[in-house]
DNA sequence: CGAATCCATTGACGTTCGTCAATGGGTCTG
DNA sequence: CAGACCCATTGACGAACGTCAATGGATTCG
C-alpha cells in the first residue's frame, strides 16, 4: 500500500459528493434499521408477500407489545413503511414508493 | 393491495432467516454509518483512490479534532476501516477485508 | 533542545435511544 | 351491553451517543 506524500500545515480536504439534505435522509435510514429488532423486522417485510400484523412481530421478538408498537413508529416516521387497518389488526409493508436509493440498501442487508 | 384473513388470538410469527449473530454484526455496521459526519467520511474513503489523513477530514467537517477521532475510531470498532501511521499523520482507509456484504451496504449508499 | 504539528484519550454535558408499565381507544364476539 | 383482543401513546429510567475542552504522546523542523 502507498500513502500519499504530504507536507506539513497542507491539507487536502476530500470532495463530498452528496448534498447535505441527501446525507441528513441517509443517516435517518440507516438510524432507522441500526436495531437488531428493527433490522430483523425491515428484513421481515422487505420478504414478505402480504402486509404483516403487528401481532405477527409482537409473538416473534423477545420485547414488550409497546416496544414493538415504537418501534414501527420509528420504521413509520422514517418513511420506510406504511400502515393498513382492518378491524382488530394493522398490517405493516414496506413502503411502496420507496426511493430506488434506499430499495438498494434494503436489498445489501443480506 | 390484499390484506390476509386473519384468526382472533392465532398469530402468524414471520420467519427470521438471518442468524443472531449476523444480525447483530450488520447492525453494528449501520449504527457506525448511522451518522451523517461518519456517513461522509464512509463514502469519501469508499471513493479514495489513496489512504486519507485525519488532518483533511479535520479540514472538511465543522466539529473538533477530536470529535473527528472519536468518530474514526467508532469506524474502526465496526471493522469498517484501518489505520496506518506514518510521520505525524494518520492515514484511513476501507478495511481492505471487508466482508461482501459489507461492500454492498457501502455500495449502496450512492 | 525548543517549538510546532498531528492525533488519541479522557472527562464532562446535554440529547437521543431502547425498554417497560400503565393507560386508553377501537373492534369484534357472545 | 360486557368482555376479550389488538394496538398506540404516555411517562419514566438507565444506557448510549455526539460534541467539546483539556491534556498528553509522538514526530518533525529549525
Amino acid at each position: 500500500m502507498v500513502l500519499p506524500e504530504r507536507e506539513r500545515g497542507v491539507c487536502c480536504p476530500p470532495t463530498i459528493k452528496a448534498r447535505p439534505e441527501k446525507v441528513e435522509q441517509t443517516s435517518e435510514i440507516l438510524r432507522a434499521l441500526a436495531d437488531p429488532t428493527r433490522l430483523q423486522i425491515a428484513m421481515a417485510l422487505r420478504d414478505a408477500q402480504e402486509p404483516v400484523c403487528i401481532c405477527d412481530f409482537t409473538a416473534t421478538f423477545d420485547i414488550s407489545q409497546p416496544t414493538v408498537s415504537h418501534h414501527m413508529a420509528k420504521l413509520r416516521e422514517a418513511g420506510l413503511v406504511e400502515v393498513t387497518k382492518r378491524g382488530i389488526w394493522s398490517f405493516y409493508r414496506l413502503a411502496p414508493d420507496l426511493p430506488p436509493a434506499t430499495r438498494r440498501i434494503l436489498q445489501a442487508l443480506g
